[in-house]
DNA sequence: GCGCACTATTTGATCGATCAAAGTACCCTC
DNA sequence: GAGGGTACTTTGATCGATCAAATAGTGCGC
């Protein structure tokens, strides 16, 4: 087990000074280019690798980014996060960043958290999922001036333009709207919508994209629209209960969109295999039953937030303080995947 | 926006040197009571956090795990390692200790990083899932004496109680063999298992579970055993189909048991809603369809992974040369979900 | 041929902690 | 009271890199 190289050694073999050795790797441009050919020669007989530790310690900087893992398990959603972390995590080294992963028991701990890390010099920006209303982790973030992104968009009033506030979202309604405009093109005119309670800025949001979808093909008056929206907890059987007690009250429905796969898994338990049904997360469960989804494009959304945190510039973690002329938020429009037919039936 | 506390810092406040401080926190033992609390509130009153890289440099340990995110979305049963990561980046922060997530395009590049992330001095320590027959990867890590520890036995024939290879795993057999009896115990006979092709460590195991089950049952020869032992690649396609070819060629089948939540899915499409289904990993597909499946208890699998890896003695990341007392590896045992029926049929 | 600007490279200092070795008390024994 | 042990604390050196400033090397104008 012998030393590992270190930029000495690389010089050594070079024939240049450590420094040197250092340019070559952060500033190029400053080296000639045949000694850099020299040094670059000499790193690749030698295998060397930065020691990132070393370097955080005299550069105060980790190029690494913590990530919280949600506590809960997300149902079926689950698996969003998963897909967004694998995607975020293989752009991120794409980068020359690493992503670090830290759980927290709610807000408070979660801030605590940030505080730990950032002390320890552990990470240098923070990835923020599931923002709600009045969110404290964001604001604490702003204080304590570390850089951070969200993907989901702030929901207070004023802080979607908040210069200091950089986020990354998929339009939901531009979700909603797209799915609710194919089932009208196919004839459906009676859709239900199938979503959760007020206040919830995304629900809100995709909400709107169906409603909005439905005022412009113009067939139904606002109160018939009031009847078809619906709204509970996200689960498979609160999705199915809903919609079995619109069916039981008489409403015409020949299709349904939802908020999320569960509440669109419920649905089609309760309508049976005729009626379609389209829902959002393009989650496994979707693709097995198959079940017309709405997909968010994480490889997208995590290049996004990756891009607002580099402010462009390069490796550099520089968060909202960029150069003032770049973008502070990127909104990005999901796809509808259609499948055939729902397999599954109201059995029991 | 003020420096960073130091040990230095601390100590001038404390009126000891910066090493009394540096003891306080790893030794404490060595420090006299009174002087340990002077430091401790002068710890307290700064907020003083140990600076995580500038002590990975002195003592060549990062404290830190790598872990790779799997490249493929593992369909249904992808949160399984989902929920692993969660359950392991908790466990590990109680111990200390910080996980961090890195890519792999395929096992080659996967050494790759390894190498990297251990010559950057990022991790100290691997935790690998999904192992295969003659993995290069644990090779690697053994011969450059790097800790690890693998979700999933080494499915080699010497490997398994290769003292330097650490590994947890479930009883794949066990769950298989739990689920058989109590489909048995409420009368079903004629029970079909439905898994991978071998060879495939894993499914093998979990088929052994059922054939042993059923032998000890003894109600059918092992003529007609095989011919209710089904092969097919994983998913719910396959799973139906390899289902439906067997119910068609007039073999009796009271229940079916499988390898995966996916192709149980597949079996319940395939043998309609009176027929019990057993899937495995019960993942959010399961618990959403009303599948009974087999739990893997991975609180249990990520604490068993760091007791192994940490050797007992602490925050240390030892690897297999820890005391020669300790246990190499660690069985768990899952546990069967029971659900009432399922709510799928075969429709189309 | 002298000086100035500019480029390329090297040297000294430093980031914040821990290791190794060297103090400093204090107590005990013969 | 000299020597030796034990308990605690401090000092000097170091981990591997980068920053800041100093030094060599080069070209060019007049």
């Amino acid at each position: 087990m012998s030393q590992l190289p270190t930029v000495l050694d690389v010089g050594r073999i070079a024939g240049v000074s450590r420094q040197t050795v250092s340019n070559v790797l952060n500033s190029p441009e400053l080296v000639k280019p045949a000694t850099r050919a020299k040094v670059e020669a000499a790193i690749a007989q030698l295998g060397y690798r930065p020691h990132a530790s070393a370097r955080r310690l005299r550069t105060q900087k980790s190029s690494t980014l913590g990530i919280r893992l949600d506590p809960m398990t997300n149902g079926i959603s689950g698996s969003v996060l998963d897909r967004f972390l694998h995607a975020l995590t293989e752009q991120a080294d794409r980068r020359g960043l690493r992503v670090m992963l830290f759980t927290a028991t709610d807000p408070q701990d979660e801030i605590r958290q940030f505080g730990r890390l950032r002390d320890g010099a552990d990470v240098d920006g923070f990835v923020l999922t599931s923002t709600f209303y009045g969110d404290p982790r964001t604001e604490w973030l702003i204080e304590n001036n570390m850089p951070f992104v969200t993907f989901g968009r702030p929901w207070g009033i004023d802080d979607m333009n908040d210069p200091r506030h950089l986020w990354v979202d998929v339009d939901g309604w531009s979700g909603l709207h797209e799915g609710t405009t194919s089932l009208l093109r196919s004839g459906a005119t009676h859709i239900a919508y199938l979503g959760w309670p007020s206040p919830s800025g995304t629900g809100d949001d995709r909400r709107r994209g169906w409603r909005d979808a439905m005022a412009e093909n113009g067939a139904l008056s606002a109160a018939e629209l009031d009847a078809l929206e619906l709204r509970t907890t996200d689960g498979v059987g609160q999705g199915r209960d809903a919609v079995k007690a619109l069916l039981e009250s008489g409403v015409r429905v020949d299709a349904v969109v939802s908020a999320s796969d569960s509440l669109a898994l419920g649905a089609l338990l309760a309508v049976g295999p005729d009626v379609p049904v389209i829902g959002y997360d393009n989650t496994p469960v979707a693709e097995a039953i198959g079940l017309s989804s709405v997909e968010q494009p994480l490889d997208e959304v995590a290049a996004g937030a990756l891009q607002l945190l580099l402010g462009g510039s390069g490796g550099e973690i520089v968060g909202w303080k960029s150069a003032s002329t770049e973008p502070r938020h990127r909104l990005v429009t999901p796809r509808l995947i259609t499948r055939e037919r729902s397999r599954v039936t109201g059995v029991r």
